[in-house]
DNA sequence: GCGACAG
DNA sequence: ATCTTGTCGC
């Protein structure tokens, strides 16, 4: 594992989090489909805090996409760079989520995030800020609404409906588990919302959460507990 | 102005 | 996100 501080010139108050966010939002791609799923790397990101000693922790692991068999994954610990605020949680996430990102020496291939891409107040969230630093196909798999709407999908697992900004639809709610509550898929990076949400569906053979994620939660609060001790 | 709000 | 025991189910 590796231990970072965020860059200098990371953003620390809300109004310059904002004026980032405007230049980034710009550099969005969104007409490319995406690697295909079952093949290639999968990479999952997640992070875990301790605001005691506002540590974070970050966890990368890249997935066979065929087999879901891990293929190599890094972690990073560094110090909380940005209160939560909804709207800018990449800025809390992203440095440490960099640091590790660099430890890998694999194609991280399509990376699935803990959260939104442009299903965001301004269609810029976490998966989408990522892919536009790194230059990675992104998405996001995110386990709540947050602000949208959503007409609950029909039972089975692969049935979606779409989440919606007023009448934008901005993702989709898609059901991994039969009668289980869906998960809410949007478009990071140059990935399209349909491939998305077969990515989804192809990372989730057993439960509702991509295993991608999965293995990178458990991942990071491993990091976590270790860089604190317990 | 007030409340809601990914992780 | 995090604080947390037992418990129902595959």
């Amino acid at each position: 594992m590796t231990s970072h501080t965020p860059p200098s010139d990371w953003p620390t108050d809300e109004r310059t989090a904002r004026a980032v966010q405007d230049e980034l939002r710009t550099r969005v791609v969104l007409d490319e489909p995406g690697p295909a799923p079952g093949r290639g790397h999968v990479t999952g990101v997640d992070v875990a805090y301790d605001d005691e000693r506002d540590i974070v922790a970050a966890a990368v692991v890249v997935l066979d996409g065929a087999t879901l068999d891990v293929v190599e994954q890094a972690t990073a610990v560094g110090t909380v760079a940005f209160p939560y605020v909804p709207g800018l949680l990449a800025f809390r996430e992203i440095p440490t989520v960099l640091a590790a990102l660099s430890e890998l020496n694999s194609d991280p291939g399509l990376v699935v995030c803990d959260g939104y891409g442009i299903a965001h107040p301004r269609r810029f969230g976490l998966a989408s800020h990522l892919g536009v630093l790194t230059g990675l196909p992104t998405m996001g798999v995110a386990k709540n609404p947050f602000t949208f709407s959503y007409e609950p999908p029909a039972a089975p697992r692969g049935s979606a409906s779409p989440l919606l900004a007023g009448a934008e639809e901005v993702g989709r709610a898609l059901r991994t588990r039969e009668d289980v509550k869906p998960v809410f898929v949007s478009v990071g990076h140059r990935v399209s919302l349909a491939n998305a949400c077969a990515q989804t569906l192809g990372l989730t053979p057993r439960y509702r959460l991509p295993e991608s994620t999965r293995r990178a939660d458990a991942l990071c609060r491993a990091a976590l507990r270790q860089a604190v001790g317990a």
